[in-house]
RNA sequence: GUGGUUGUAGCUCAGUUGGUUAGAGCGCCUGAUUGUGGUUCAGGAGGUCGUGGGUUCGAGACCCAUCUUCCACCCCA
């Protein structure tokens, strides 16, 4: 019956220690995107499950956590079904709700319900937990934060810019300077297919073309073939998507090859524009990459992915979607946006020591609890010490000193204060510095101040 | 979802072809030090070997199931 408690798979407790590296990552990202002018929104963690079923392509739906309908849910299924064991029919007739998946989708159900409240282009940060039925892996979890930007109801291909140095500024900011942002085009992707007569199988060509720094360009072609795409336009296409060069070379080529692809040139034009808007620091950051496709299904422009040679998953993605919010009926609602992964950055960071030390080491004070007495003034000074800004906090025990010591160690307070009888009798306080050891012997009246004097000297 | 992998003390891990009482380091607790941490020394506690079945005279080791971990596929942050 007492079992060990335990956690579902994929998710996890995060001790102190981590919760504040984890906020820091938030509030560093929070902090770029206030400086861009971005503004915050919550939704809730579950949403209707038609919201979001359909969304994110076959594979996605999958791993959707449904909601069990309360009740006697059983009573409103179909008998037929039940009978046939049609899981995926009686799944959405016992369940009405689900977890949230990602949070452009939300966003989108979001702007369109409370179109009347928005300025439009609407510009929101949004930091929340996502959940995903996936197979847990190293970066990989059920419940993980996303960290999203979007910019909804504009064109502009400034906004494609703004995200990348919204991007490079966060990773900068995070000391993650060396990523490399890849970007491409889904109506250049859509311009190759129908150039090469492949226009009936974008989808599988994306699909195949994705894997090529897995499998190689050789594996996309088997890929293709085997997938039934008619091979002289596999051939094409491999030969558009495999040309090196830089990216003005590569899109002069492209142009070149793609005449009278409307959809194509669409792209390209789309692609040199974004890239003329980006400052040289971010520019040089960010590279074309024809592979890049990304499976969201919602991606009609630009593509964005964000990489770092330490880690084998993508740690942040994104892309225009021109007709996310049509779904919910609201026509001509244009946006684009990119997502954090919080969990894959943390793991990034923790890996190569990227957190600053200072975080650990909260706590600036604590007094030691000699009895009754004495705690009693020790809380009134706490109080006052509170009052100049600096944590400090009274042992609520009366144990043994060495017991006392001990957690003020553990916890890194920098200063130990005793005040005993004879201390308190002499309105003196021995303070002890615990970085260095050193203990002197202050007046009451001046124990702010010497604490101000050395934490200041000291920072 | 498919295939594989992992699970022994709080943590990191030993544990020979199944054989008596399952070990180490670190951490923790106690004392040396009844008002002083981080160092040192001495001692101590802590495990139904992930869980549930099975094979066997005998299972931490073998088999099955299940959960967990990590990996590949799939997909993605």
């Amino acid at each position: 019956m007492a079992n060990k408690p335990s956690i579902p798979k994929g998710t996890r407790d995060f001790l102190p220690e981590q919760s504040l590296k984890r906020q820091f990552i938030f509030d560093t990202a929070k902090g770029v995107f206030q400086l861009y002018g971005y503004q915050p929104i919550e939704t809730p963690a579950m949403e209707n499950l038609d919201t979001l079923t359909g969304k994110y392509g076959e594979e996605g739906d999958k791993l959707i956590y449904k909601i069990l309908n309360n009740g006697d849910f059983l009573e409103k299924a179909n008998q037929d079904d039940l009978d046939a064991k049609a899981s995926n029919k009686v799944a959405t007739q016992i369940s009405d709700r689900a977890l949230r998946y990602d949070l452009t989708v939300p966003f989108a159900r979001f702007v369109v319900q409370n179109q009347n409240e928005l300025s439009f282009p609407f510009k929101r940060y949004q930091i929340q937990p996502v959940w995903r039925a996936d197979r847990p892996q190293r970066g990989r979890y059920r419940e993980f934060y996303q960290c999203d930007v979007d910019v909804i109801g504009s064109d502009s291909l400034l906004n494609e810019a703004e995200l990348l140095c919204i991007v490079s500024d966060v990773f900068d900011a995070l000391g993650l300077g060396d990523i490399q942002i890849r970007l491409n085009n889904r109506k250049i992707l859509s311009g190759i297919a129908h150039a090469t007569g492949l226009g009936d199988h974008f989808g599988e060509m994306t699909i195949a073309i994705d894997k090529s720094d897995k499998i190689g360009v050789d594996g996309v072609r088997e890929e293709m073939i085997k997938r039934g795409l008619p091979a002289a336009g596999v051939k094409k296409a491999l030969d558009h998507i495999s040309r090196k060069a830089d990216a003005d070379t590569l899109l002069r080529m492209l142009s070149g090859s793609l005449t009278g692809e409307l959809e194509g040139q669409k792209g390209i034009d789309e692609m040199r524009k974004t890239l003329k808007a980006l400052p040289p620091h971010v520019r040089k950051k960010v590279s074309i990459d024809l592979t890049l496709a990304r499976g969201l299904n919602y991606y009609t422009g630009a593509i964005i992915e964000v990489g770092h040679s330490k880690f084998p998953s993508s740690i942040c993605g994104g892309g225009r979607y021109d007709d996310l919010t049509g779904i919910f009926g609201l026509k001509n609602m244009s946006g684009v946006g990119v997502s954090f992964g919080a969990d894959r950055i943390y793991d990034l960071m923790e890996e190569l020591s990227l957190f600053p030390t200072t975080l650990k080491a909260a706590s600036d004070i604590i007094f030691i609890n000699f009895g009754e007495t004495e705690s009693l003034e020790c809380m009134q000074l706490a109080m006052e010490l509170r009052a100049e800004g600096y944590s400090a906090e009274v042992y609520p025990d009366a144990a043994k000193m060495q017991k006392q010591m001990k957690y003020a160690d553990a916890r890194g307070f920098r200063f130990v204060i005793l005040i005993g009888s004879e201390e308190l009798k002499e309105e003196r306080a021995n303070v002890k510095d615990m970085s260095t050891g050193d203990q002197s012997s202050v007046l009451l009246s001046d124990l702010n101040k010497f604490i101000f004097d050395k934490l200041g000297s000291d920072d």
